[in-house]
DNA sequence: TAAAAAATGTAGTTAATTTACAATTAAGGT
DNA sequence: ACCTTAATTGTAAATTAACTACATTTTTTA
């Protein structure tokens, strides 16, 4: 049922607008450019001057982040926390996708 | 498991602009527009003149209707047909929203 | 073949984002 | 207190993406 619902492919298709992601997840244009510089998370801006998109997991990233610093981690670490989650977020989301469903 | 994965919350929050939904579904911008202004679909184009953004749902339903209109349907037969299951759709990502989880 | 449906072309305009500078504020160590 | 580094913010000018509002073309159907 749920199946039908998420179709993992097309979510992990989805591109958003930086200021769309802003407005989603509450974190200023400026600080998820800023963000991006420091590797934290990543968009496929195509270094050739085109306009950032963010994917779900990295939407996902950035709101797991935010409630870190919330709870008074600093950024790295933060950081270092979402990390594993975030790694077994993507393996799973992988996964369904080689699955077809 | 899945749960965690997609938070059916954060996913039909995500909006996408109507270039990046053309490259996901294969239809011309211009297709687009179109079928939103026969009401085919819905966008969050805030009359007064912003950017046009889909939701999951809408993009779902754009790429149901192009199946059917590669099978031959007419506009209307596929929007017809895929209707019902876009209704379906919507109400187990109300459900799902609901449960919080 | 006439009418309706479906799709397309494009010019000029507006909205959204970018980069690349610099400046400011907050936190941690000595 | 002072210094250093982390974290964040401000903004102008340029660029990219999307908009509307026309008109036109192609396809389908009675």
């Amino acid at each position: 049922m749920i199946e039908n619902l998420f179709d993992p492919k097309l979510v992990s298709q989805l591109l958003v607008s930086i200021g769309d992601v802003s407005d989603v997840t509450g974190i200023p244009q400026r600080k998820l450019r800023y963000w991006e510089d420091k590797s934290i998370i990543s968009s496929s801006s195509t270094k050739d001057g085109g306009t950032r998109k963010f994917d779900y997991v990295n939407i996902k990233k950035i709101i797991l982040i935010k409630e870190l610093l919330n709870e008074g981690y600093t950024l790295d670490a933060s950081v270092r926390k979402v990390e594993e989650r975030i790694k077994k977020l993507k393996e799973s989301f992988s996964a369904l996708q080689e699955k077809q469903i």
